[in-house]
RNA sequence: GGGGGAAUUCCCGAGCGGCCAAAGGGGGCAGACUGUAAAUCUGUUGUCACUGACUUCGGUGGUUCGAAUCCACCUUCCCCCA
């Protein structure tokens, strides 16, 4: 995987488009879409991650969807592993990787960081920290933080339990800071020639009216089967990064009977919209081309963005 | 027809004479993000000329140095008796 590789990743909010962007551009440039989204890496899990469909797909190979066991845990650095084979093989074979995402952190750890530190994850550890910041509040927690490594102590707020026991657990495994692991970790050039495009809504309304509408889709798919079916299997436990996944947490809610329908589904609509919101956050920082999806209140085609798109590379 | 209760900032909901632009929650908006990331967390949310001023707590009029808080009437809603 040389820095010359050349790729190109289209961004945006769930409900963005860019499923048939991505189609679009692997068409017109000869490539194979690799998909970059945290959730669709699970098997069995397609109606609620809205992954593309046979239809959808056109023909275009696709990657890195519904290959892993949804009880295990897929990490950021596995993805990074993976994919970095998958778009070397493509590229092997002359034709130009589509990375096709919202998962922003994942495409931060394929484009931009060079590669992850040594230290792994240890359950074990990570129970410990959490017991202690359940028994003796975050603020203990973060001052054992602050004790070993303050420069992370003063980014982390001390609520975010996650983030400091992750901090803490570096050190335990490696005996270096996070600091000191993460500034060893990153690689001082990217590693492809990456394009990146993003994709965003002069209105906002209109994103949410489509997110809307993709929910009702979902249900009207056949969502709540493939969540029974899924629980049933054992293959959805409460403690899976999968189990996490907005549509499928409230939708086995609702199906033990801890919620009614409707609020599933209003729930699923907001938590996708706060989703959203977040993604377009976290997009903003990528330079690049960005495209309004609409123009001037209406929707433009994939074929027109896409064409937009490459006048612009 | 009679009796009782309630109307609070986008929503729910506390407040019951000064410390109230008004707790808390929800929602919205903005932000952070290096092995859980569709996760996790933070800030903000009446207006402005913003360490201060101005307009808010159903409406009108009172009481008071001072009212979201007390009184009168009005409007709307809820409950009980008929």
């Amino acid at each position: 995987m040389g820095e010359n590789v050349k790729v190109i990743a289209v961004v945006g909010p769930t409900a963005s488009g860019k499923t048939a962007l991505g189609v679009r551009l692997a068409e017109l440039l000869g490539g194979e879409v690799v998909s970059c989204d945290s959730m669709q890496i699970y098997r069995g899990m397609k109606i609620g991650t809205a992954a593309p469909t046979e239809e959808e797909v056109r023909g275009i190979p696709h990657h890195m969807i519904g290959f892993c066991d949804p009880r295990r845990n897929y990490s950021a650095a596995d993805y990074v592993d993976d994919a970095s084979c998958v778009i070397a093989d493509i590229a092997d074979r002359g034709k130009t990787p589509v990375i096709v995402g919202g998962t922003g952190l994942y495409l931060d750890s394929l484009l931009f960081i060079g590669s992850f530190s040594e230290a792994g994850e240890d359950p074990a550890v990570r129970e410990e920290l959490f017991r202690i910041a359940g028994e003796d509040g975050p603020s203990s927690l973060h001052a054992m933080l602050r004790a070993i490594d303050p420069e992370a102590a003063e980014k982390i707020h001390e609520n975010n339990v996650k983030r400091v026991v992750r901090a803490i657990e570096v050190y335990r495994l490696t005996g270096k800071t996070k600091t000191e692991a993460d500034r060893e970790a990153l690689a001082p050039a990217p590693r492809y020639d990456a394009t990146v495009v993003t994709l965003d809504f002069e209105d906002r309304a209109t994103l949410y009216g489509r997110i809307e509408k993709r929910v009702d889709k979902m249900f009207a798919d056949g969502l709540e089967d493939e969540v029974r079916g899924l629980l049933e299997r054992g293959e959805l436990p409460d403690s899976s990064t999968a189990a996490q996944a907005i549509g499928y947490r409230e939708t086995a809610a609702m199906i033990r009977g801890v919620i009614g329908r409707d609020e599933a589904k209003e729930l699923i609509k907001k938590n996708t919209r706060n989703y959203a919101k977040r993604q377009l956050t976290w997009f903003r920082r990528y330079d690049g081309i960005k495209l309004f999806v609409e123009d001037g209140g209406v929707i433009k085609t994939a074929d027109e963005l896409a064409k937009e798109a490459i006048e612009r590379i």
